[in-house]
DNA sequence: CGCCATATCGTACAAGGTAAGTCTGGGCGC
DNA sequence: GCGCCCAGACTTACCTTGTACGATATGGCG
């Protein structure tokens, strides 16, 4: 009865970076981002949170390793694509990347947030935005045009847009029922929302379809873009 | 010798929510975001954390107010604006207001950060989104229309995009330098910079004029919601 | 003068990041 | 074969930050 099992044999898997941010992924992808801590993670692997720090100097270069993790996914998606970019394709092409990455994005809905935290871009990112450079580059845009358009992209670049309001708060209606409220206050937005909701047939005030307004806002700027590129 | 003047009568200016919130401001100009603690913000105040408390319901409250003082600002300064919005003037109108937002979060570089952290938006944002849309009803648009060009426009319309890259970062070339290692792997983006940053006369690297990528961005947008106004 | 609402403070705890030291098992020189 | 070493994992403990809870100060009013 002396120790003799003390642990039963767990064919325990040794850690690893890799294995650390795959995990961090996970957690993630479960519990939202507020959920990653280092001892959320750690009882994920089955370790000490302590144990972590052998494979990654601190949260920050989880945070970072996470970011990496998905835009290596997303490079991944995309390198599937194999459409034509020459001239007038082009635009095809990067929207196509684009939307692409935002399916991606869907399905880590945190990635976003945790993108723009990140100060230092991960190579992947790099490698993303490379690509997508070459294409605008076999479209006939100059060196030029092309760093304005990453410019005027922005995060939609990778697929993603910066919600001012998200719709996915309060209790439904009670916001809308305050600014009701306020109506005097706020004539033309109570106005529009009115407009819009009632020519929308669900709507109960979640009214905006994201894919839609995505590629609505994408498709402007590629449009402009394009109109530059012609009379270039 | 007993205590008679324990304290200097200094007069102890009572605390409101108010002095909170603006306190709160001058303590993220100074120290940034990250220095903005209960602990730091009673100090900032002459007073202990947890008196804060009377005022406050708790820091995401402070959070939620920082961001709607900021937004007052603009309010404030863009509501000084009087420029014409009927039918084409709408473009200049809704340009103006944008890019003095966007001056004013020029003196809060947190505020940024913070907005898009906000799950509630603040009063000020409504009402300054409100005449937002009532410049693009003075040029025509419907409200279908001016609904999308909010989405196309997303935090650009309060004057602020999200870097994908931060320029403010590592030691200068640092980064530049260990991408010329890998020029092979990302032709396109070293050949891009290298192109751009020839053309730019100092450009250390640090190659990005933001406020001229800004205006280019924004007025894409805006030139494309023009076209898509005068052909409806 | 005593009372109570209002405003402030002191103490303390929980959560989370992480510094520093400790234990352990397998490889390697002798 | 034997002992040393060290990578890798664990233990303890500390510090910061938000905040619950209750005590305390204060000022106006009956």
């Amino acid at each position: 009865m002396t120790a003799r099992n003390e642990r039963k044999p767990e064919p325990r898997i040794p850690l690893s970076r890799e294995r650390v941010l795959r995990a961090a992924v996970d957690v993630a992808d479960q519990g939202g981002i507020e959920s990653l801590t280092m001892r959320r993670l750690a009882e994920e692997l089955g370790a000490e949170a302590m144990s972590l720090y052998y494979h990654v100097a601190n949260k920050e270069e989880v945070l970072d390793g996470i970011a990496d993790v998905i835009a290596t996914e997303i490079n991944d998606v995309v390198d599937q694509i194999d459409a034509p970019s020459k001239g007038p394709d082009w635009k095809k092409a990067v929207r196509q990347r684009i939307l692409s990455a935002r399916e991606v994005l869907l399905r880590h809905p945190w990635a976003p947030g945790v993108f723009d935290t990140r100060t230092n871009l991960s190579p992947a990112v790099v490698q993303y935005i490379d690509a997508l450079v070459g294409l605008m580059r076999d479209g006939g845009f100059s060196n030029d045009l092309a760093h304005h358009a990453l410019h005027a992209l922005g995060s939609r670049a990778l697929g993603f847009t910066h919600e001012l309001f998200d719709p996915s708060d309060g209790a439904g209606d009670e916001g809308g029922a305050a600014m009701l409220e306020m109506a005097d206050r706020l004539p033309h937005l109570v106005g529009m929302m009115m407009e819009v909701a009632h020519d929308d047939p669900d709507s109960t005030l979640g009214w905006c379809d994201d894919q839609f307004e995505f590629e609505f806002g994408l498709d402007l700027i590629l449009d402009g873009l394009d109109r530059i590129r012609e009379t270039a």
